[in-house]
DNA sequence: TTGTAGGCGTTATCAT
DNA sequence: ATGATAACGCCTACAA
């Protein structure tokens, strides 16, 4: 029931090269034979290897994405985004998730080099030392989504100015206590930076750090949950939170309306990233978007471009995010 | 940069099928000449390349997965289940966003079977005649997850009992008008079972079935949202309202607190999946929990016994569902 | 325009 | 225990 392209050459009465040239559509084959050969595949349900194609022209229009877990909110859209553009320049994509563990991390680029994958796509907070040697041994064309290290190309908005942002726009809503749930503060490039935007904007506006207004959570909603359970304790309440990504905030809000906080009139929260839960929940969220769907499809559209060594402007590409406001604040 | 096993075998003074030998722990070789060759492999950094293994021994380690779409909330979780079990097996995963489109199915199906996986995982409401040929051409291992269509293996839960069991539920709180938004009335599998699991409860307890009180939905939050505006418009409200997917049920929610009825008080909401966002939304939504990892998990898991060859118990797995009542009921 | 033959990097059979 | 060699299915000079 599975044929190779001897069969079909049998089949039609031609050579295994004339019936290579009909499949890889090449000019010079006569019009006759082209149908002859056509038909019998047609026949036969012939498919062509793509394995043995591979072996022979070392290239597999496979890429990898490894990014942390598909079942976090944030990354389903970006990888739609990247299969989107993968799908019409014909890639497929072999999809890992690492949880941010370094040695699976490790481990899924080396099956990836193995399996000779054309480029891959990474996120993830930190790129450490052992994965960025690896990269550069293997010299596998890459780009990071969301993150940034080095040299390597990649593909992110401005943290900081995002940060700095909507914390300015609490301000001139006149919220004078603004407290802070934060992301990790190992990770620079995300945590660390959105942190300090928001030091910013207080400083801008001649506001105080106050160090028992910030608390640092970890992403997840618990974090978020705890986080402002903890803030509302406080003798003297912000009046706005920022939340340094959605589903934390998401767990904020929670936390407001269980403690019969009316959200935004007693607390405004805002969050970060635009996931699409947040203008589901009721009150919808205020956020920054990230363009995740964007930041997925540019991405894969400049590793075509590496892949085709076709010229590129630029290799750190910064895109823009914008404010929503809806009704939590 | 990049080595093959030639260079190795050269390097470690040895032939290449020694070499081929350690790679694959065979048995046989001496321990010198495997410390030699090791060596000369760790020396090298060589990586043995999957596409000229895989050509040979005909397989490749790997498998596709079809799904509607990746950012739609149901599926990141089974995903996620099935690349765990992949990846304790060792293949890696190619995800294949289709659309419920028939064409995009059956382009991607034709690409999976060139590339030569192992098999297939699909996702979707109905699997179209065409693609039944197909797979049935290609014999291609498959499973299909939260689906069922003819002989083909599947893991599923039993839909309409599940639909049931929660209308129930809600007969036994006392609600004697009760509405339902529901799914896709052309799929049977899901759409029409869980109509079915409704109109049985209502049987069962001698409750009329009325058709104002059913609304065609889609799935998606705005079906669920407007749906819900609809009930809420009657003259003669039902006090509950089944949803058939929880991300309906959301906005179902959502447009009951904007018209100000109080939920579960004046209105009880209950779901169907169990999508990370309902235990998260306030107030969180009582639902008919599928187990979305556990069938990716399993599916693949089963998947892997086929591929094995190794005897399976039945190809027709219906895992157990359960109720979680939360606060919307 | 078409065919012959070598090779892509492995594995596996058969000798040695 | 190790080595030579023929596949695996395809592409691509080169020859005809």
């Amino acid at each position: 029931m599975k044929f190779n392209i001897k069969d079909v050459a049998k089949k039609a009465g031609v050579s295994i090269s004339t019936v290579s040239r009909v499949i890889n559509e090449s000019k010079v084959v006569r019009q006759e034979t082209q149908e002859k050969v056509l038909k019998a595949i047609e026949e036969l349900g012939y498919k062509p290897n793509a394995i043995a194609r591979s072996l022979k022209i070392k290239n597999t229009k496979t890429i990898g994405i490894m990014i942390p877990d598909i079942s976090n909110q944030f990354y389903p859209e970006v990888v739609r985004g990247v299969e989107d553009i993968a799908n019409m320049y014909n890639y497929n994509i072999f999809l890992c998730n690492t949880d941010l563990d370094e040695e699976k991390e490790m481990k899924y680029f080396d099956v990836l080099a193995e399996k000779q994958v054309d480029g891959v796509i990474l996120m993830g907070n930190i790129v450490s030392e052992e994965l960025y040697t690896k990269i550069m041994f293997y010299n596998i064309p890459i780009i990071l989504i969301g993150t940034d290290y080095e040299n390597l190309p990649s593909v992110t908005i401005d943290n900081t100015k995002a940060a700095k942002s909507i914390v300015s726009y609490l301000i001139k809503k006149e919220h004078n206590r603004i407290g802070m749930i934060t992301g990790k503060n190992y990770d620079p490039v995300v945590g660390v930076a959105r942190l300090n935007g928001y030091k910013e904007a207080l400083k801008e506006n001649e506001m105080l750090f106050e160090t028992e207004l910030v608390v640092e959570g970890g992403y997840r909603f618990k974090s978020g949950y705890e986080g402002a359970k903890k803030l509302l304790s406080l003798s003297d309440r912000p009046t706005a939170i920022f939340v340094a990504n959605d589903e934390m905030a998401i767990g904020a809000m929670r936390a407001a309306l269980e403690l019969n906080v009316k959200i935004p009139d007693e607390l405004a929260i805002v969050g970060f990233d635009n996931i699409d839960m947040s203008e589901k929940f009721y009150p919808a969220l205020t956020t920054v978007a990230q363009p995740m769907y964007e930041m997925g499809a540019i991405g894969m559209r400049v590793l075509t471009k590496i892949l085709n060594e076709e010229a590129i402007e630029t290799h750190k590409i910064v895109l823009n995010y914008s404010l929503l406001e809806r009704e939590s604040s």
